[in-house]
DNA sequence: AGCCTGACTCGGA
DNA sequence: CTCCGAGCCAGGC
């Protein structure tokens, strides 16, 4: 496990519940701009952990894909479930859930 | 070291 | 809206 690594983790669980943030946000926060491909990696190499990776979507609002179909769409319940909606495109207004991170 | 791949993003066409 | 190319970085071979 790297630092940077945790500086992504640390940067996710301060998303909020019913709010969404996007890879580049998160590298951002945790102090890695324009690491987004870094997050998607540290995120990947997740497994039971008290971060909330479903609630990183890409900056087009989409969940990222990553071989299982079946992942996107858990994810897309856990979302749904924390009150977020989607499109009819399968999209997250962002303008609307997107988390806003305090300085 | 080089080359390829990947939960990404951005600007341009 | 979609497709491309470039920039980014870590890992494995």
């Amino acid at each position: 496990m790297i630092a940077k690594a945790q500086a992504i983790y640390a940067a996710v669980r301060r998303v909020p519940k019913g709010k969404v943030a996007t890879y580049g946000q998160i590298a951002r926060v945790a102090g890695l701009p324009r690491r987004a491909r870094l997050v998607g990696y540290a995120l990947a190499a997740l497994e039971r952990s008290d971060v909330p990776w479903h609630r990183v979507v890409n900056a087009a609002g989409k969940i990222s894909e990553r071989g299982e179909p079946m992942f996107v769409a858990q994810q897309r319940a856990m979302l749904e479930r924390e009150g977020v909606e989607f499109t009819a495109s399968g999209r997250i207004p962002l303008a609307r859930y997107q988390w806003k991170a305090q300085a």
